[in-house]
This record gives C-alpha cells, sequence and structure tokens, in this order.
RNA sequence: GGGCGUGUGGCCUAGUGGACAGGGCGAGAGGUUCCUAACCUCUCGAUCCCGGGUUCGAAUCCCGGCACGCCCGCCA
C-alpha cells in the first residue's frame, strides 16, 4: 500500500515538475517528521529555488497548485509547511491498509524469481558456540528472513571449514590423547566433549611437547592434510568423525536460537571434486600469478598483500578452497550473501578480486559484516576455553525470564490461568527473543561489550516489549472470539476505516502501512536492524491505541472497524518478529 | 607504519544531506473500579570526538587530526 502509494506519488509529482519546466531527477521524497501526519514529504523546493529565482516555499506552493491529486492513487491532497510538500492520504488509503494487513503474508513483497545463498556462521567445528560469535547465526539467520521476506528464493547455508589445519590437528589429537588426560567436560553434549581434545594439542603442542614430539605430531597432521589434498578417502573418514561430531553438537546449540540451515556445505566437497584444482590452475595462467618462495600467489590489484593460493608443500588454503566454492554458488544461485566476523574483511576483499580475475561478476557476492562480541576483560577465543558458551547465556536468559514470569503471577489481573507449561513456553520466548533481539537491533559493525545485565534487560527497548504488543493484541482477539455477542469474523469483514478516526487510531495505520516498504528497504541494505527499529516505533503506536481505544467496549459503530484494526496489528508486528527470528507470544 | 570499521546526554542506542537529533537505561513525579502496568504520561539531561571545508542547509559528504576495535600468517 505504502509503496503502491509512494509509487504514484513519484510519479504524478515527477509529470507535474516537468509540466512546470522543472528537471525532475531530485524527487526530494522522503519521510515527514513524527508531528507531521502526512505519509509521505518533498523537500524538492530546496534545490529547485535556484532554478526558479524564487525562495524554496513559494516553489513549494507552485508545485503544490500544480500537483493534482486526483491523478494520484491513495492520496488525497497535498499542501506546503514552508519549503515542504506534505502529502495527505486517502481514505482510500486507510480502508486499503485495513484489509491487506490481516494477510497473513502480510509485508511480504512479490517473489522476485531471484534465487540467493545466504552463508553465515560457518564457524570452525573446533568447539562449543561462544557468545563472541553469537552474532552470526542471528544476524545471518534475520537476513535470510528478510530476504525471503522480501520476494527472494532463499537458502541458508553453513560453510563447514573440515580440510583446514586446525581440523587436522583436532584429528590428530583426537586419536592421540585418552580420554583420562583430559579435564571433565562442562557439558555432556558432543562438542564440549571434543573440545577437550583441540585444548589439548594447543597446550601440547606449544608448551607440553619436545622437538621431537612436535615433529612427530607435525608429521601425522602433515599426512591428514595431504591426504585430503589428495582426495584420500581414508583421511577424509578420520576428519569426518571429530567434525561430524562436534558439527553437531553445535548446531544443537544453533536451534535453541534458533538458527537453522538448509544445507552443511564441507570444504573437502570442493577437494574432492577436483573444483579447487581447477581454481588453482586457471588462477597459474592469470597474469596476476607469481611463484614466489615455493608457494603460488596471487599478486592483487588494489590489495598490498599478496593471496597464496598453494602453499610449497602444494597443499591448498582456505581461500582457495572457497573460491571454488563461490563459484559454486555462482553456478547454483542467482546471489550470495556472506555475513562474516570484521576479521574477516581482508580475505573477503582478497576473494572477491580473485573471483573477479577468474572471471565471475562479483556484483552477484555481498557481504555483510560484524564486530565481534567480546567481555569487558577482552575477546573470547574456543581455542583457550574463554569466554561465555552460548548455551550458558540461553540458559540464564531463560531462567531469568521464568523469574519474571512467576513473579508476575500474582498480579496478574487477566484470569487466564497460565499452565506451568505456559510458564514454560514464556519463559522460552522471552528468554530467547530478549537475546536475539538485543543483538539484532544493533548495527551489525558496532562494537558490543557483553555485559549480563544489558543482554538480558527484558524492560523498555527489547524483545518482551515488542512481544508484549503481539501477547495484547491476541488477548484482545481471544477475548473477542469467545466472548458474548462478538462475532471474529466481523473482525475481518467489518472495513470501515472511517469509523478509525482518532489521531492514535490513524497514527496505528500508518505504522502497519509503512511494513512492507521497511522490509524492502531493510533488504536491499541488508540491514535487519533497521525492523528491530520499526518493531520499537510500531509497539509505541500500538500501546497508544491500546490506552486510548477501547475495543471490546467500543461503541458498536466502532468496535468492527477496531477489531479488523488489532487483526492487521497483530499479524505486522507477528510478522515483524518473524523476520527478526523472535517468537510471538499469545500471551505472558 | 598501512588498510578497514566505530565515535551521538552519566551509560546504551536510532538517525548517513533537509522541518525542533528520536528512543531506552538512570534519577525524580504521576497513572490500574476499565481489553495483561513486561504498559503509559510528565520532568531532568547532548560542544552529535576535535579542527577545517563543500552546500541555501551537515550528526550525515570531503580533507586533516584524536581515541577505540579488527586486520596486515604458506592459520581459518
Amino acid at each position: 500500500m505504502f509503496l503502491a502509494m509512494r509509487a504514484a506519488v513519484e510519479e504524478t509529482l515527477a509529470a507535474t515538475l516537468d509540466r512546470l519546466g522543472y528537471p525532475t531527477d531530485d524527487l526530494g521524497i522522503e519521510q515527514p517528521p513524527d508531528d507531521i501526519d502526512a505519509v509521505l514529504a518533498s523537500s524538492a523546493a530546496f534545490r529547485l529555488a535556484g532554478e526558479a529565482g524564487a525562495p524554496p516555499p513559494k516553489v513549494a506552493a507552485e508545485i503544490a497548485d500544480a500537483f493534482d491529486a486526483a491523478d494520484c492513487q491513495y492520496i488525497d491532497r497535498v499542501d506546503t509547511q514552508g519549503p515542504y510538500l506534505n502529502f495527505w492520504p486517502s481514505e482510500q488509503y486507510f480502508e486499503h491498509v485495513l484489509e491487506t494487513g490481516q494477510d497473513d503474508d502480510y509485508g511480504a513483497l512479490p517473489d522476485r524469481e531471484t534465487s540467493v545463498v545466504v552463508e553465515h556462521t560457518s564457524a570452525n567445528p573446533t568447539g562449543p558456540v561462544h557468545v563472541g560469535r553469537a552474532r552470526n547465526p542471528i544476524i545471518g539467520d534475520a537476513v535470510a528472513n528478510l530476504l525471503d521476506y522480501a520476494g527472494y528464493d532463499v537458502e541458508r547455508h553453513y560453510y563447514v571449514n573440515d580440510a583446514g589445519r586446525q581440523i587436522a590437528t583436532f584429528t590428530w589429537a583426537y586419536e592421540t590423547f585418552d580420554e583420562s588426560e583430559l579435564p571433565e567436560p562442562e557439558r555432556e553434549s558432543p562438542e564440549y566433549e571434543m573440545v577437550r581434545y583441540y585444548r589439548k594439542a594447543n597446550t601440547y603442542l606449544e608448551d607440553e611437547a619436545d622437538e621431537a614430539e612436535i615433529e612427530a605430531a607435525e608429521a601425522e597432521i602433515q599426512s591428514i592434510m595431504q591426504g585430503l589434498e589428495a582426495g584420500d578417502e581414508a583421511a577424509y573418514e578420520r576428519v569426518s568423525e571429530v567434525v561430524d561430531t562436534v558439527l553437531d553438537g553445535m548446531y544443537a546449540t544453533l536451534k535453541r536460537l534458533p538458527a537453522t540451515f538448509d544445507e552443511f556445505v564441507k570444504e573437502t566437497r570442493f577437494m574432492r571434486d577436483g573444483s579447487t584444482d581447477d581454481v588453482i590452475e586457471r588462477l597459474k595462467e592469470t597474469e596476476y600469478a607469481v611463484y614466489d618462495e615455493d608457494a603460488w600467489q596471487l599478486d592483487l590489484p588494489d590489495i598490498d598483500k599478496n593471496l597464496v593460493f598453494v602453499r610449497g608443500d602444494g597443499t591448498s588454503l582456505y581461500t582457495t578452497r572457497d573460491l571454488a566454492h563461490h563459484e559454486w554458488k555462482f553456478d547454483n544461485f542467482d546471489e550470495a550473501v556472506t555475513v562474516l566476523g570484521e576479521d574477516h574483511e581482508l580475505q573477503a576483499r582478497q576473494l572477491k578480486s580473485a573471483l573477479e580475475i577468474l572471471g565471475n561478476d562479483t556484483d552477484r557476492l555481498q557481504t555483510v559484516h560484524y564486530s565481534w562480541v567480546t567481555l569487558p576483560e577482552g575477546g573470547m577465543s574456543t581455542r583457550e576455553g574463554t569466554g561465555v558458551d552460548l548455551d550458558d547465556l540461553l540458559d540464564e536468559a531463560i531462567a531469568r525470564a521464568r523469574e519474571e514470569v512467576e513473579d508476575r503471577l500474582d498480579d496478574r489481573i487477566r484470569d487466564d490461568d497460565l499452565t506451568e507449561d505456559d510458564i514454560d513456553r514464556i519463559a522460552h520466548q522471552v528468554g530467547i527473543g530478549a537475546v536475539r533481539y538485543d543483538i539484532v537491533s544493533k548495527q551489525p559493525t558496532k562494537g558490543i561489550t557483553f555485559e549480563w545485565e544489558r543482554a538480558l534487560d527484558f524492560e523498555a527497548q527489547s524483545a518482551p516489549y515488542v512481544q508484549y504488543v503481539h501477547a495484547r493484541a491476541s488477548g484482545i482477539l481471544a477475548e473477542a472470539t469467545d466472548g458474548e455477542g462478538i462475532n471474529a469474523d466481523q473482525a475481518v469483514t467489518e472495513l470501515d476505516s472511517r469509523a478509525l478516526d482518532t489521531p492514535s487510531e490513524r497514527e496505528l495505520l500508518r505504522q502497519i502501512a509503512r511494513f512492507p516498504a521497511v522490509i524492502e528497504t531493510a533488504a536491499d541494505d541488508l540491514h535487519p536492524h533497521a525492523v528491530a527499529t520499526y518493531t520499537r516505533e510500531f509497539a509505541e503506536a500500538f500501546n497508544a491505541f491500546y490506552r486510548e481505544c477501547p475495543v471490546l467496549d467500543a461503541p458498536a459503530d466502532k468496535q468492527g472497524a477496531r477489531l479488523a484494526l488489532v487483526v492487521a496489528a497483530r499479524q505486522t508486528i507477528g510478522n515483524a518478529l518473524d523476520v527478526l527470528g523472535i517468537e510471538a507470544p499469545d500471551s505472558m
């Protein structure tokens, strides 16, 4: 609705400017400030003042006079305030918002017939998922949801590093050390049990082993890597046992968020199918290839650092395999999005540059970078075992949410008798929602210092604040359905938006109307946090309506329309939360 | 040293060329016989890191600093 209205305004405004003899390249369409109830504004008069030889307000008035609102769908009239043009919506606009806002898929944009693969998380399968990298699955999942809503055909991939040095080392350690040499696992889950071998390998090689022992270990690690490079089945199986076990455990944690994947794509796949070798051969033939100190490197334009693509020992590197991986993505998808930590920034640029050299159109590849979550005392590391495990954070979040629910039980006004299952459900929805919202609502590029109190604040700008809107709307509708005399179907069929004439009702309609446009720009920018900002603004509008407009006790001539408004509002906030990957509780 | 990113009231954060910089936390004062008070209303609080520049107009763009984070491995 908003999108159609905006398109109509753009078209009509352009035609108007053209008729007046002004250039139409800058329409200056923008959102009016909060205290102006217009749906759209334009600041074009500023730029046209010079050309017109008249002050901006005068130009604005001239344009407003010439603008024929009758030509413009959903627009009732245009007026000016100083140099600004304000466009006012027609009743038909609100009527359509009230109608379409009730659709299950409200906010979802038309199919673009474009496939996109969203790769995120892709954490090395070395141990438990910790909070330092928790931004990746949360942002990645939201980006995937967002693109899905925006009309793309989305697949979610986790790229599994099962071929690197770290994994060879891990495999060697798993086969070498006895469990009796290891500390108790922090949890009874495969990745917590397995990471002990990995940590042991690192302390052993760094501090405990003598030179001969290091050499022996090194030889074994080398043989695993060489085996993988040669496509040797036995080497692959040795590594797979470790990788698959750890990955299963990590996935179980990620599912709690929930972050799910359509496919786990293993690096070794691109060694076994020969595509990595193919990339290497093609790179060697380019003008950028240099052979230096036994290694093949790429002297990339615009990047100072050479990209080594074949080691002195003949094995490939992570980025080499990632090149084959990305060509595979280009073969199978129209577009690719990767969510990466800021530490991969240089590597991502090298990858893109090398892909370009290989003849790929890298405009099809976009990356979203995020900064690490750090502790007040510093970074988190799987290898060193420092940091907060995501499982612990989620457990704590759920426990605190449960306390909140139980504390509130006594002074609940509504006698809906929450069962033990309800309390459990709410604790999960709110606890996990709070963690996700805290992360997804911020610009990914900003650094986050993890603090328990801040991450688990259930008040104000948080998931529960937004979820509460959904619960309130659901409560009204539940009451309406089994209450006396109100037919739930009435909500859907009663579309007299004219009855919704108070400022708070109008504002809520305007907020509902914005949602598809929010999806569109957030998807274009790959900015899921823009949707989080929207949910907050939406919640404010809903709460104002809730305070001022009774629904169940509304005058007879308004009740149907208000119920329809509540249905639309509930649908909108539910879908917005869905984009963010946050559950929308029916009660809390 | 070089590259990338970030810098907004005491703290956290939105806003990346246009209408008085929007929220939250915090502090203070109110609000529930009425659909859930995880809510709402009011008050307090900002040299938008600093200095130049572009523009009718800059938190936003450009240049130069400063501070913090990340990267600069034949690791990933």
